[in-house]
DNA sequence: ATAGCTTGTCAT
DNA sequence: ATGACAAGCTAT
């Protein structure tokens, strides 16, 4: 269908013709499909400036006329028609593979943002690279970047959000999109609905699979696939305990728990492999727990009810962002946070929406000045209770990462009465759960805060911070070493002179392609989805299985009472089967995701292969493995690994005093044991390669491209133009990223 | 929607 | 030690 001789430019802005990448104001752009088209290449060119405002491509002033299909011809005639009818003509073009007509529907769609979109240097170099080589991860990047683009910018989807027509698109092209007034999809014409426009959310399964994608691309070109820990929920040990009271009415009303990390508690900054006896690794970034008592148990914040953790003459370590009070206002890499107080708690209260007085700088609101005045790292944990914010988690309580507070104020809030403020910034060395980005934050320009104008109390950080970013190591750390801690730190130690019996738990290494697919397990069967669904909540199904989970039920519920009138039908809700969204409207004509599915395809073929390539190496690394316990057991002096069940007891048993008590938890204990054997058990599946190495001797030591633009830079230049300066380093050697530099520089134990 | 609870921590 | 407080959680 391609004109003769003309040709737009391609996805990397190049122009398809003469191969160059020409300026902007060589460019031109299509009024209909916003393609851009390199105006010395174009056959006929527009003569004014008007007609050049006017202007329709070649394809798409040929297509209407020439090769849509009569039906989609005779559909309208607003200007986008066209477009359709486009998108039609290519999917009725036989001659093209799916693959090709992903790529031309793209093409046609590509500008769909119309003011000047900001293509991200890192993401074009990654969505153009993948040409060559068929094996390893190279399939699966190809199918990202061929067929997972959004639709809008061309890349692979940053913070993608996916329709319930099961497209997929970055948020901010989305969210342009809808604030352009558009309620429909930008490529089936299906109509969001209005929750997701006012409040789509990410999609988090896809967020890692891009990232991975990414991530196997720059391994193809260095070396072996890079191994990757995952953090499944099932190897967590050691479940909040609960009373026999608090089952009664809910474990709300009594939990506790080990604590599973070495930290004190008035701990800053990220948690570290030295202190995460249980799986030597740290907490990382992105961990989710099912709620703020497990979060509280790995020590990323401790208080399970109040949001602040903080002493008022020392700092605030960590912060919970739970949609508690609403002045807060999300941005992903920066936030507005509101103090705590002003709220009326007689009755026996936790809590209270409404406001009865200003919030002042004292107890926990201080704490955070604190911290902001000294510049320390700031923990932070969304929970899935932050409805508004599109970075909170789906589900759960996950760790974002350290923050700074660069300033705060007071001002009044939307009640009336003064609330504390507080500007955060992300300063971390791995990248946020949201982004596709395979590096951390680098410093960044503050974000003009409008609401300062009316700030009283404005604190600033008038001397240099304690936690930076050291330009030669290319990552943050401790400038000034942190304040000593004031509290005993809380060991797993039975505080009885008794060596702390270390359970080494098996860290399952997972291969990219592997860790790939447990990203895409329905959360109804936990298989690899066939047919993915997801829903306007970003929960991910098989379509089977959700169809399955709601057979029998109509959408309408019908209410005759015998004999009396019939009363009006009623709508049926029904809940997403992971959270308390109503999906019924969507499940009238839920959409497979095809894009997921086909990378999900592609995936189970490569393992596949992996697995068959694998079978050999497999007794050699056995050997191996059984090697390097033997090391480690002593080095802990401990019986470690083969009695999990005794020392469970003792720890529990140890944890908790009382006689009756005692009979409680031991029963628990046995239980723990039953789960935790289970889980020991390797997969037959998969095999255990390398083991502990991979944490300490694959240290990140990767050439990555830094991205210029990030999200806040693009906040920042639309709101208040200001450059985002100094983040463009290119081609910057990250070595020592992250936790192994802290651990250096951070040499103290807890 | 809301009442009402455990528990841990802060500050006195 | 003691009282106040906390952005959770479940049953009603």
């Amino acid at each position: 269908m391609a004109h003769d001789s003309d040709l737009p430019c391609d996805g990397d802005g190049r122009c398809m013709i003469c191969k160059i990448n020409p300026p902007e104001e060589e460019k031109i752009t299509c009024k209909t499909c916003v393609t851009p088209w390199h105006l010395d290449c174009l056959s006929a060119r527009p003569q004014t400036l008007a007609d050049a405002a006017q202007w329709e491509c070649p394809d798409c002033s040929s297509l209407v006329s020439s090769h849509a299909p009569p039906s989609a011809v005779a559909s309208g005639s607003e200007p986008s028609d066209s477009l359709i009818a486009a998108i039609r003509a290519i999917e009725s073009d036989a001659s093209l593979s799916d693959l090709e007509k992903a790529k031309r529907r793209q093409k046609l769609l590509s500008g769909g943002s119309d003011d000047g979109d900001e293509p991200a240097e890192e993401k074009k170099e990654v969505a153009g690279g993948s040409s060559s080589g068929s094996g390893g991860g190279n399939d699966v990047l190809k199918l990202l970047s061929g067929s997972f683009n959004c639709s809008f910018c061309m890349q692979l989807p940053e913070r993608p959000v996916t329709t319930p027509c099961g497209h997929n698109f970055c948020l901010k092209c989305f969210e342009k999109w809808v604030g352009q007034g558009k309620r429909t999809c930008a490529i089936c014409r299906t109509s969001i609905p209005s929750k997701m426009a006012s409040n789509p959310r990410i999609n988090s399964s896809l967020v890692i699979a891009i990232r991975m994608a990414k991530m196997t691309k720059s391994n193809a070109a260095s070396g072996p696939p890079k191994p990757y820990y995952s953090v499944l929920n099932q190897n967590k040990p050691d479940k909040a305990y609960t009373t026999e009271r608090a089952k009664k009415t809910g474990k709300a009303n009594a939990c506790s728990g080990k604590i599973f990390v070495t930290v004190p508690p008035d701990h800053f900054g990220p948690i570290l492999a030295e202190n995460d006896p249980e799986r030597g690794m740290g907490v990382l970034v992105g961990e989710t727990w099912e709620d703020r008592l497990e979060c509280r148990q790995w020590g990323a914040h401790l208080p399970h009810v109040a949001g602040i953790c903080g002493q008022s003459d020392y700092g605030a370590q960590s912060v919970a962002l739970s949609g508690g009070y609403e002045d807060d206002e999300d941005h992903g890499e920066w936030f507005l946070y509101t103090g705590s107080g002003g709220r009326d708690l007689s009755g026996n209260k936790r809590t209270n929406k409404t406001q009865s007085f200003d919030q002042k700088f004292d107890k926990s609101n201080e704490a955070l000045r604190v911290s902001c005045k000294k510049g320390y790292p700031v923990r932070v944990v969304r929970s899935h209770k932050e409805k508004r914010s599109a970075y909170a988690p789906e589900t759960g309580v996950r760790y974002d990462g350290v923050y700074r507070i660069e300033k705060c104020w007071r001002k009044p809030g939307i009640q009336g009465f003064k609330v504390c403020r507080y500007l955060f910034v992300r300063c971390d060395n791995d990248p946020a759960p949201w982004t596709s980005d395979e590096i951390g934050d680098r410093p960044r320009p503050l974000p003009n805060i409008k609401e300062l104008k009316e700030a009283t109390d404005v604190t600033e950080r008038k001397s240099p911070p304690s936690w930076d970013y050291d330009e030669e190591k290319g990552c943050w750390l401790w400038k000034i070493p942190p304040p000593d801690s004031r509290k005993r730190a809380s060991t797993v130690d039975a505080g009885d002179g008794t060596q702390t019996k270390t359970v080494r738990r098996k860290t399952h290494i997972m291969s990219v392609s592997e860790r790939l697919l447990k990203e895409f397990c329905c959360l109804i069967c936990h298989k690899v989805m066939t047919q993915p669904l997801t829903t306007p909540c970003a929960h991910n199904f098989c379509k089977s299985c959700l169809q399955d989970a709601f057979a029998g039920q109509t959408f309408i519920k019908e209410r005759n009472c015998e004999g009396r009138r019939t009363l009006r039908a009623q709508k049926n809700v029904m809940k997403c089967p992971s959270c308390p969204n109503d999906i019924s409207e969507y499940l009238q004509n839920p959409q497979v995701n095809r894009e997921l599915m086909s990378v999900i395809e592609s995936l189970q073929r490569q393992t596949k292969e992996m697995e068959e390539n694998a079978v050999t190496e497999e007794e050699m690394l056995d050997a191996d493995v059984a090697e390097e316990d033997k090391v480690e057991v002593q080095a802990v002096n401990s019986e470690a690994n083969e009695d999990i069940k005794e020392s469970d007891e003792e720890e529990k048993a140890d944890a908790k005093p009382s006689l009756e008590a005692n009979e409680e938890t031991k029963a628990e204990a046995n239980e723990d044991v039953k789960e935790s054997e289970a889980v020991a058990k390797p997969s037959p599946k998969v095999s255990k390669k390398r083991k502990a190495k991979g944490v300490t001797d694959n240290a990140p030591n990767k050439k990555v491209h830094q991205e210029t633009d990030n999200m806040i830079g693009a906040d920042i230049n639309k709101d208040e133009t200001v450059n985002p300066g100094p983040m463009e380093a290119e081609d910057m050697k990250v070595g020592e990223v992250g936790k192994d530099a802290g651990a250096k520089t951070r040499s103290r134990k807890g």
